[in-house]
DNA sequence: ACATTAAGTGATT
DNA sequence: AATCACTTAATGT
């Protein structure tokens, strides 16, 4: 699993000697399954960088009610969590492993001084809120301009994307969660879908075509 | 065979 | 698009 971290961070670009103290002050956590990572009111002092699998971000408020942020994915690190840790804020984020995951876990107080002696590391960073951030506007205007049956298929094709499976293996109600709205509208959609054979149906699992 | 959970549907707001 | 109420289908015991 090592080597894996080590070509991960060579793909991004880190320069050896950053790569090493990487691999030294961090550390691995594995998720198994679907299951929570952070939640809402932790403080996490550590930055995760996804080594593999998926990570679904989402914001929740008091009353449970969630909404997507943005997915994240091999190579990518969660730029958001240093902001909520600068600020020493707790995060009102939750983040929760959509398949098996490995992570690497890296102190966040080792944040400040990286960035000031490696500009590839400073990169990394930038980059990374960037990306949180162009895909934070594309699901925001996908809830304010597009309408439920349109979020459903981009939901399906971004759940396709991320899995490199043409089969998602949820019911309908688990759906309609993510996606904030009720297991009925996500059945009657995915019906019209499936009349208009963009989409095979099957109990707990459905195919995109 | 029976209970439980997922999905489909008409009517109402 | 949400909710209710009800039906039907699939699955587990």
């Amino acid at each position: 699993m090592r080597d894996r971290l080590d070509e991960i961070l060579q793909g991004i670009g880190l320069e050896r000697a950053l790569i090493d103290e990487i691999k030294q002050q961090g550390r691995l956590l594995k998720i198994v399954g679907e299951q929570p990572l952070i939640s809402t009111g932790v403080k996490s002092g550590d930055m995760p960088l996804v080594i593999s699998g998926t990570l679904r971000v989402m914001r929740e408020d008091e009353m449970g009610n969630e909404v997507f942020l943005y997915y994240l994915e091999g190579g990518e690190a969660c730029a958001m969590s240093i902001s909520c840790c600068l600020s020493n804020q707790l995060s009102g984020f939750k983040a929760v492993a959509e398949t098996d995951a490995v992570l690497w876990m890296v102190p966040m107080h080792l944040i400040d001084d990286w960035m000031s002696r490696f500009q590839s590391f400073r990169k990394l960073i930038v980059d990374s809120y960037q990306a949180r951030f162009d895909e934070l506007m594309l699901t925001i205007d996908s809830i304010a301009f597009m309408k439920m049956d349109e979020r459903l298929m981009k939901y399906l094709l971004d759940k396709k994307q991320s899995s490199g499976s043409y089969e998602i293996h949820k019911s309908h109600e688990q759906i309609a969660n993510e996606l904030n709205t009720s297991r009925v509208v996500v059945s009657r959609l995915l019906k019209k879908l499936e009349r208009e054979e963009r989409v095979a149906l099957y109990r707990n699992r459905v195919e995109v075509l």
